[in-house]
DNA sequence: CTGGATCCTGTGAACGTGCACAGGTCCGAG
DNA sequence: CTCGGACCTGTGCACGTTCACAGGATCCAG
């Protein structure tokens, strides 16, 4: 039998005995509507069960109140990155305030990337949220052909003037790699990922940065991604080059986890023959054992905050033209 | 000076030399269209840039190509629920071959469940994945009231003729039992978690039905979510009650890993001591040690499935009246 | 050469909303 | 009494698309 036709503001109208004006004035809470007609049409709305139409809505107004979150990242590392979860809560959550809508988009081949530019490109996106990108990524320049209002949260170096928002990840880097020297460690090696990200390689920068001229080029292992095997992989390197190796600063907790994980099993203990750091404050760093000092990252507020950029861009105002930068707080615990 | 006006249909069409009917049957690939005027219409389509626009297209289709994915989980188990992904991962395949569209909703607030209701009725949405539903969910009503089409990717008892796609939880949870006596073990206990869900009660139910008469209810252990900690809370009550027990069915990965550190907390050996088991297959089972046995659920297929579903629900065919139900597969690893 | 079928095209209406505009009422100041 | 302003209301148009319909061209069979 079909489902039952929506209820129109025609339809409310004739119900409340008011033209279409006066029930879209009420509908968008505008000055100029008697008491009377107010409440008659609020009853009527009741009545019928009217709720607005989206998409005409949007049609006449030019903008859709939805805001897609575009995450760039490779299929099979996707459901271990436990920051994308803290991202959607925190972008919902600053979403619901401003009732907005989140459209969620992944890109990994070049059909998806097709295809989410000419979803993009169809209007019914207000701005994008872009969640890490890479150097030179297609998705960043589809986006800025565009024009779309864009928030990228951890940026790539190559976006222009597009906003974001992000962490120091050199400072802080610099201070957990200073933090575990004070432990007393003096040889201290690093498992760097994904250098073809600003994230990666400004930990690597900061890295140096700490150590100065104590640094030693054979103590820092490169591997392609922030994950758990790569870690341990990477540990794996440094302690065949390194046996002597008494501190570890891994570029993600879920490297940590990998290397710790490898050191135990090579009869280290940590913390008392290899100090072990990582970055990120996931849910990782507790699942270590012992628990992980790390770099407490507030993906939460990185995601509402670059949430809030576009909905205000929406609303006209200018994207700021400088970064947002949000703070780190270092977590001490059991590892180091 | 703005962005750019976006081109339109009329555009094409004066831009091609033909009119907007024509220009509207190349686009959705209609008969009766003179190879002559097509390519002067692709010619002027790539000229112009043109790209329809959705809002248009859904007011007059009464039907958006974008289904919604509601999740409706407590903020802080979103995190770390690793299914999530795997669920974002297999309906995004499977909508891109549909070239769908995926809203993203959670729904924990009943705040969020108003906002939620009133926005799947605004038309954008054409069909919901609804996940970890619970029995006597608003959302489930809510949607039910709405008359749109739904599937339930782990359903829950009350949903009357809606469509769910979902694994035997009882049928897996008996096998795995069954795995795990066949080991040898004499005292098997059960942390089961999340009794308020189907899977959670019906992986109960199996355990009781592998182990039939020498089934003891105090080896049963309810904790309220599946997670880690409360895997650590099961498992230190268990060893308490039963300190001679030598076999854990725990109804999680997460918790399984959770019962695990415990165990070994207190000097067991696993798997000589006792022989743990998890379900998921999720990436908690490789990353404990001993790597976990557990049971495989297809939970990218199922998403793909249930996507599937609503593709075909919105192209007119019914949804299918009975459930949709996935195979599982045993995985044998270490820690039996 | 005529009738009808088949092919191609253009035009007008519709989808449901917001907004500009015009017109009406009422009140108080001049 | 008159006039301007504030208040309230209804009507038409626009947004960009699809679809039904009508009308013109072409072709083949009778």
């Amino acid at each position: 039998m079909g489902r039952r036709r929506r209820a129109t503001v025609k339809d409310v109208a004739t119900e409340a005995g008011v033209s279409r004006g006066t029930v879209s004035r009420v509908l968008n809470g505008q000055p100029y509507v008697s008491d009377e007609a107010r409440e008659a049409i609020e009853a009527a709305i009741a009545k019928v069960g009217f709720v607005p139409n989206r998409a005409a809505r949007s049609l006449v107004m030019q903008s859709s109140q939805a805001i897609g979150l575009i995450v760039h990242e490779p299929h099979s590392l996707f459901v271990e990155d436990p920051n994308i979860g803290s991202i959607l809560l925190g972008a919902n959550a600053a979403l619901s305030e401003a009732d907005y809508q989140l459209t969620f988009m992944i890109a990994d081949t070049t059909r998806d990337i097709e295809r989410l530019a000419r979803y993009l490109s169809g209007g019914l996106i207000d701005g994008v949220i872009i969640v890490s990108a890479r150097v030179g990524d297609p998705i960043t320049r589809a986006v800025a052909d565009l024009g779309l209002p864009a928030a990228f949260v951890g940026h790539p170096r190559d976006i222009g003037d597009a906003a974001f928002v992000a962490i120091d990840n050199r400072g802080a880097a610099r201070e957990i790699t200073n933090r575990l020297a004070a432990t007393g460690r003096r040889r201290i090696g690093m498992i760097a990922s994904a250098l073809d990200r600003d994230s990666g390689s400004d930990r690597l920068a900061g890295f140096v940065d700490a150590l100065g001229n104590r640094f030693d080029p054979q103590l820092v292992e490169r591997v392609p991604l922030y994950s758990y095997s790569d870690g341990q992989e990477g540990m794996r390197a440094l302690l065949e080059r390194a046996p002597d190796i008494d501190g570890v600063f891994a570029s993600s907790d879920a490297v940590a986890a990998g290397a710790m994980d490898v050191l135990q099993s090579a009869g280290r203990v940590v913390p008392d023959d290899v100090g072990v750091v990582g970055f990120d404050d996931s849910s990782w760093a507790l699942r270590c054992d012992p628990p992980l000092s790390t770099v407490h990252q507030p993906i939460r507020d990185m995601a509402g905050t670059a949430v809030r950029m576009l909905a205000d861009a929406a609303a006209g105002e200018a994207l700021p033209a400088e970064p947002v930068v949000l703070p780190t707080r270092l977590i001490v615990r059991g590892s180091t």
